[in-house]
DNA sequence: CGCGGGTTTGATGATGCTCAAGCCCGGTGG
DNA sequence: CCACCGGGCTTGAGCATCATCAAACCCGCG
């Protein structure tokens, strides 16, 4: 259950972690399974939790004003999920998150986190999984104003192949900013030549 | 000169600074002029800064085939610089940055930030700093796939209504995900009403 | 077998882009 | 002091891309 979230931090802080560091990484961080459809957060919550996904896939998205979903991430295992903004400054979120496969998530709360600051494996890590996520966000906002629609799909395809195994086509189009129509169009074009 | 960074340091770590502190802040961090259209990192260079801004106003944009420009962000003082990515893998940018009005930077290298790990205040500093970019940037992300270029406008006027004093529109624009054309009858039919 | 979620297909139209021209204004040099 | 120039902004006409709406299709599952 923890091993993913220990090579994850190895990994990214080029550090081993000791016997008394995982012991504290177990004490802080907390299972919790999801069954698909089910909520991690609505908007209007604050966010409580940070967590990181041992299994499964959950989307991230806002709804406007005529309840149309729009996807700002999706995200599978070994991806963290939360909305920063909610969890570090405990304002009520703008964003909702829920399961889309059945997931097993490890969770830990803003409180319970102070105490990595004593393992520098982990510090290091969640400051690299900060940077990673500010890098994939830029990538997205200079595509979404620089891309067509079809060069985006291109990108992702290019990029992230495994979220079209995984989600539905048109949490994919939502994703990339353009309708289920659109993108079915764009398969059927690429597919053709 | 040091001032604004002291400030900014203090304001989010909610700590204050010692005299040491301030003392190894000041070496770590080296001045730099920039005149009006100098650049501060061009596409295909590795990111060896990362600065700040004390005075000034910098844009961050990509360059496509066609020659037209993408604004990223745009950043005046007190706003970070640097290709996060290319700083922190040393792999070669895509963006370039350069100065739009004449700055004043406080600019540091990687090996010279490894000093500040023994500061609390600036440790946690530069964590809110990626976090707040992160979120920055997932707000933009938000934006450009949910909203109309209208709506864009109208928070854009909401949020940041400095950018629009300090940059040209086209810059705005860009930035915007439009093109200035549109931008123009936007403002035009905005202040008509 | 029928239902529901997901995808495809088509017709129509709005949004925003392209290209082209003209305007405004501040700066420069004759 | 004026003429000219260039950068930025506006305006207009035509067009491409993509959204919308509606219908049909596909397929796994109860």
């Amino acid at each position: 259950m923890y091993d993913k979230l220990f090579n994850y931090i190895e990994q990214y802080a080029g550090l081993p972690l000791t016997e008394t560091d995982r012991q504290i990484i177990q004490e802080v961080f907390v299972p919790m399974k999801l069954r698909k459809k089910q909520y991690f957060l609505q908007e209007g919550e604050v966010c409580k939790y940070m967590a990181f996904i041992v299994k499964g896939a959950t989307r991230q998205y806002t709804v406007d004003d005529k309840g149309a979903e729009h996807m700002v991430q999706l995200a599978i295992e070994n991806w963290w999920i939360s909305d920063r903004e909610s969890f570090t400054m405990l304002t009520p979120t703008i964003y909702n998150i829920d399961a889309w496969e059945d997931c097993e998530l490890l969770t830990t709360t803003k409180a319970d986190a102070t105490r990595l600051a004593h393992i520098p494996a982990a510090v290091q890590a969640l400051r690299e999984m900060d940077i990673n996520h500010a890098i994939a966000m830029q990538k997205r906002v200079s595509s979404a104003i620089a891309m067509t629609a079809e060069q985006r799909y291109a990108q992702l395809v290019e990029s992230n192949p495994t979220f079209l195994q995984r989600f539905p086509q048109h949490m994919i189009a939502s994703y990339l900013g353009m309708t289920k129509e659109t993108l079915s169009r764009i398969r059927m074009k690429a597919s053709g030549k």
